[in-house]
DNA sequence: CTGTTAGCGCGTTCAG
DNA sequence: CTGAACGCGCTAACAG
């Protein structure tokens, strides 16, 4: 008892119509007779009948499902974007494919392959830790039509279209808000910097302890990943020093709530002698009992701005001109308890 | 400049050899000689060919693509069954296909065709919570051969397979651990009773009180939703009455949370006057200074016990026979500071 | 070992 | 207003 579904040419046996018909009927073809588009729908309703999008995909070179290459799915970011891209093509017909990444390269290649290979009519991606030879992305470019778009974690090839938010501007404005409490030590920790928004926040950071006449020390920028762990033994670094900062502006939530479990185990007061600041506004920071400062991603909108990104490359590409676009969105500071002195 | 990716007809026609030549070396056909194999690799290679899975899925009936349909996928626990579905099915060359229902069973249903329409090979879904009929679930087992699972939302029907957590087990055990732990008025915030997950916490909870020979008081049994407002309405509420609980046992880590701000509003004491127990294992949990005890509902297995099920049913469907199945996950009970008298 | 051809399901010319 | 026939790209049955 195998349920083989009916297909046009079924509906058309039993109406005695050509396929053709039926075909025109189910989609509403102004030169059919309503009559007869009634009478198709009725049995097609009845034999249920459902299109099979493959053939049509087939014939229009449009599959309406779109790729996602992310590291992993399951992070507050990523999924919130997801959501974001998700919600603005939905609308459309689009359906998104997630694929992860685990933060290889080699992986990552394989997917954008498969991706290809299934005829989706675009690619989002998020580019892995490991990601630093680019050519099999441009070579993409090149030899296909399919606009790739990247999103947060971007990589600098001409053609391809990116959604970012201004990492500078964020690690700038996490600094000047330490330095405008009176912090006068403060130190970062970076992420990996193979990624252009750690170089970006660290430059952020940078210039706004130049503009305000603070020295760039070497040693106060520690390099850490995105873990608690990190966090913690950043803290245990910098604590065996003479001089101990007195402000930490931290790339990575995590690693922001690390020192933070640190500095309390050592009985030291946050912020009152050391303030600490993070970056994702992952939703921890805000449940906890000493909510913790950081700068807002914007994630979801994130998405959907990929999304239009996405949908005008498609009008564009009907029309023969393909620019490519770059949107930049604002950062967010949400200041809680462990930055605001007062 | 419209690059089209090139055929095995392309391929054929400039080694002036057959398509099905081509299309047999390319799947390393054993009937095919060594060197033909060699020049058509090297030659679609060269061509930048790339298989279009559309037309091989026309031809199969399989599309190596599984659809999932969950609420909402930014949230912890769905995104990280997501993450367990992809990487169990990956492997097997299947990609998966997201969609969102927002709770609205209206949107379900209109992905479910979607879906079907698409040609996916299975169905994983957790149902909406305003999904009471499934006659529109039921109609596609009549009359489709594509495989649903329910993961952790489920509904009772015959021929879908299921994977949850045991719910019931996992209401039982946090409320038997409060009661070991020395507590006697434990009060329940429930979620939604049209899903099955918090009617069997609810029943859980119940025969725990039972079974330890304390009297289950419907006044105790508080609605609420899964966010951090509903829970300090609840404790609102609460503590308006005369007699007021020693401890509760909430369904959502979300009321749990809420929960525990209001009590420190009020400078109730946790867990010394009032223990408090969530469910989910919500990252945040265990980040706050006061952690909070949670029953851990394993998600990332949970969707990887759903890809395997999936697996299953396509090796059986291939051989006629299609059983369904009904797996239950154990709950882990987190014991955090929250709920530990001592 | 290789070639010819049909067909998967649909939309779409071109005729009528 | 409707029908006949082709082609999207691929695999597989049948022939050689």
């Amino acid at each position: 008892m195998n349920k083989k579904s009916a297909t046009i040419y079924d509906i058309s046996k039993k109406l005695n119509v050509s396929v053709a018909t039926v075909s025109r009927a189910l989609n509403n073809h102004p030169r059919i007779s309503q009559a007869t588009k009634d009478l198709v729908n009725k049995t097609a309703k009845e034999m249920n009948y459902k299109q099979n999008n493959l053939a049509k995909a087939l014939k229009s070179g449009e599959t309406k499902n779109v790729g996602i290459i992310v590291p992993f799915v399951n992070t507050n970011f990523f999924s919130s974007v997801i959501r974001g891209i998700e919600e603005e093509l939905s609308p459309f017909g689009y359906h998104v494919i997630i694929c992860q990444s685990h933060e290889d390269v080699n992986i990552e290649k394989r997917h954008l392959n498969t991706l290809l290979n299934a005829q989706v009519d675009g690619i989002f991606m998020s580019v892995s830790r490991t990601t630093i030879d680019t050519a099999h992305i441009r070579n993409i470019l090149d030899t296909t039509n399919t606009p790739i778009i990247f999103f947060d974690r971007k990589k600098d090839i001409s053609g391809i279209s990116t959604v970012t938010i201004d990492d500078y501007r964020g690690g700038y404005m996490a600094t000047e808000h330490l330095i405008k409490e009176g912090y006068k030590n403060i130190c970062h920790f970076s992420g990996d910097l193979n990624l252009e928004i750690y170089q970006n926040r660290l430059n952020g950071y940078k210039q706004a302890l130049k503009d305000h006449h603070f020295q760039v020390k070497e040693e106060n920028i520690i390099m850490t990943g995105s873990s608690i762990e990190e966090g913690i033994e950043a803290i245990k670094k910098l604590w065996d020093r003479k001089s101990v900062p007195d402000a930490i502006f931290s790339a990575s939530d995590f690693a922001a709530l690390g020192a933070c479990q640190e500095l309390k185990k050592r009985k030291i007061k946050i912020p009152q002698e050391v303030a600490v600041i993070g970056f994702s506004n992952e939703p921890f920071t805000q449940f906890m009992e000493l909510p913790i400062s950081s700068v807002d991603q914007t994630p979801v909108m994130m998405g959907k701005m990929a999304g239009q990104v996405f949908l005008e490359s498609v009008k564009e590409n009907g029309s023969g001109i393909s620019t490519e676009k770059k949107v930049v969105l604002a950062p967010q500071l949400y200041i809680r308890k462990s930055s605001r002195r007062k």
